[in-house]
DNA sequence: TTTCGACATGTCACTCATGGAATGTCGTCC
DNA sequence: GGACGACATTCCATGAGTGACATGTCGAAA
């Protein structure tokens, strides 16, 4: 649902082609909203059947240049002060948690080890995206660099979880003497 | 993907219909893994196609109650140990905040103000919930509990994120002097 | 001049998720 | 004994996401 209004928000920006739009889908989004080609060019018919975008220019190789129209901003607008954001929930790691009464203990904390790496692994990769992009003053650079602190954050957060979590289950069930 | 896995790991915890696991959903997986009716008996009856689970007894009304094969606690046990979860990456509050630039300075404090009262919100619901259930000492109380403590987190470091959110932005862009 | 990589768009088949509706049964309370 | 709420399953339409495949063009370098 939220696809047609990121390619309305890339929009704004400036017109672009759909190939434009995935390779920026690639560098900037990708983190928040991955889309495949097949996705892309599908939105950016619809929208363009819907009028909120145009195709502005043609070029070499049949590109199309796509621009959004008031239809488009308004929508845009729309979406961002009325809409509410829609909580993700969805989560495969936290639901093996409640299923972690299953395995061995040792399984068990192996599985929280794991998660606190992967975490600490994440924060990493943001840490080293900071550094070599994002580094301009452009509005999506802004923009783009609050949206990694809350990776950086989120990721922190799950490491100490995920320690923490540990040290519950190693208290709770301390292994049998030998 | 991870559906036929909460229904195999419920069903792990002993027999139970679709009935049953459908109120087991609800009360403690909801937050986690929500589902329909609609998609948990098309995976029960995909489940039981495989091989996964099997129909251990036929009750009035119809009911069959579905009990895990020894095939599907290896299924589960493999998904438990071997198969890494995968990030949640899609947010559409964090792609919002992309396109925060589209917008008025002070409709974009306004959607972080609103995002720092929404995680307030869900944590406050959160604590409530602790206060009301998951009391007891069996395994799905434990490590409910250890899921939940992830929401307190989680839902906290959003507050103080958005929060910051706001100060970065309040910085960058003093008000035009009146 | 040919060839290769980047540019560029499009389709298809499949699975997952959402939400709603239809259908019927059992037990209990009045 | 009738009405109602809880129990219980199944079907269907729609839309979103994935991944692979198909097709073709342009520019530059070897």
């Amino acid at each position: 649902m939220s696809l047609r209004h990121a390619v309305l928000g890339l929009l704004a920006g400036g017109p672009a082609s759909g190939y434009d739009l995935l390779r920026t889908f690639d560098l900037s989004l990708a983190n928040v909203w991955p889309a495949t080609q097949s996705q892309l060019y599908g939105e950016l018919g619809k929208l363009e059947k819907g009028g909120l975008v145009a195709v502005a220019a043609e070029g070499p190789r049949g590109r199309k240049e796509y621009a959004i129209t008031d239809a488009g901003r308004d929508e845009l607008h729309h979406w961002l002060t009325e809409v509410e954001p829609t909580q993700v929930r969805r989560s495969d790691m936290l639901l093996r948690v409640f299923f972690l009464d299953r395995l061995e203990r040792d399984e068990a904390l192996a599985y929280l080890r794991r998660q606190a790496e992967l975490a600490a692994e994440r924060h990493e990769r943001l840490v080293e995206l900071g550094r070599t992009v994002a580094q301009g003053d452009d509005p999506l650079s802004v923009y783009g660099r609050i949206a990694m602190e809350w990776g950086l954050r989120a990721s922190a957060t799950q490491r100490a979880w995920a320690e923490w979590a540990q040290e519950q289950l190693a208290e709770r069930q301390p292994p049998a003497a030998p």
